[in-house]
DNA sequence: GCCAATTGTTGTCGTCAACAACAATCTTCC
DNA sequence: GGAAGATTGTTGTTGACGACAACAATTGGC
């Protein structure tokens, strides 16, 4: 954009009292200001893409991170616990877990307390592997306050908190 | 969820020293709690999902909510500006513009003044509709007060100001 | 007038949420 | 102990959505 120049219209649009003109990029957004989940999805959608780039050379995904994130804290979940934890479904789970071990960074242990289930590990590499990808997100973190200022992402984290 | 019982495994898994039991629900998330990423992609879920809610009866959702405000706000805009203006690719809009016009919310005028181009205006049903959706939206806005708080809900509008 | 850029359109691909159905297994209850 | 119901992991489908690529029509620069 940036200008974009006159634009088309030159016709000023006889005074139609209601609308004005909108040529360059002035437009407004009316109600929308007001709304939050305008503005979440808007910032949601700039923080992930920032994540996905900041771990792009390890190749994680947010939610790839977090199910690692999860299980590395809590060896041997099975994957309905994982799934209702991080609000994924578990149908979700299944593939992304598919992903996961094929890379060698999890492991789907069978259950011998319950033959329905899986036990969830990190592999050793996993292990290794997970320090590094915490060590990109807290990158990624600090982007975010070079982006909304360290107080406003502490202020953003603690009206959040229990959504978490 | 709301309490679950004593669930299942009684056994309280011999001292294992590193893991802990995760048995019911308390599972951490470790890092997860520190990432801005994480909490603003359940939030927007949560607030998506009781949009949606809210805005079923007239079957809206979200991103044809805010293509009907801008073009509401700003009659006459191209295809392309709205696209940019709200962050949507163009390819998309034409589906999202498909919809709202055989739904006759929405036209496209062909332009005298560039022949590519679609000036989008509403129909006068569609502005008749937008007003009950602007009045559905901020019911939904309500929710979102009761549910993070008046004060919260403020704070985090002027934090992500400057994403819309 | 010619070549590059823009606009709307169509199509493909991959991510993701929401369901539905299913086999294997566990739990409950009689 | 055994039938009935619930749970777990899995497969598949649907629809919204973002990212791209290609295309025809049209406009603009030069």
């Amino acid at each position: 954009m940036t200008a974009t120049a006159t634009r088309t219209s030159p016709r000023k649009r006889a005074g139609n009292g209601a609308a004005r003109p909108v040529d360059g990029d002035e437009i407004g957004l009316d109600a929308l200001v007001g709304h939050a989940g305008y503005a979440v999805r808007r910032f949601q959608i700039w923080i992930f893409q920032d994540f996905i780039r900041t771990l792009g050379d390890v190749d994680i995904r947010p939610t790839q991170y977090s199910v690692l994130t999860v299980i590395g804290a809590n060896p041997g979940l099975s994957q309905m616990a994982v799934a209702k934890r991080l609000g994924i479904e578990r149908a979700r789970l299944v593939h992304l877990l598919d992903s996961l071990e094929q890379r060698d960074l999890v492991k789907r242990v069978k259950s011998s307390t319950d033959r329905r289930s899986h036990a969830l590990h990190l592999t050793p590499p996993g292990k290794t592997a997970l320090a590094k990808f915490k060590r990109l997100a807290a990158e990624h973190e600090r982007h975010v306050e070079e982006r909304i200022g360290k107080q406003n992402r502490e202020r953003l984290l603690r009206i959040l908190a229990d959504f978490t």
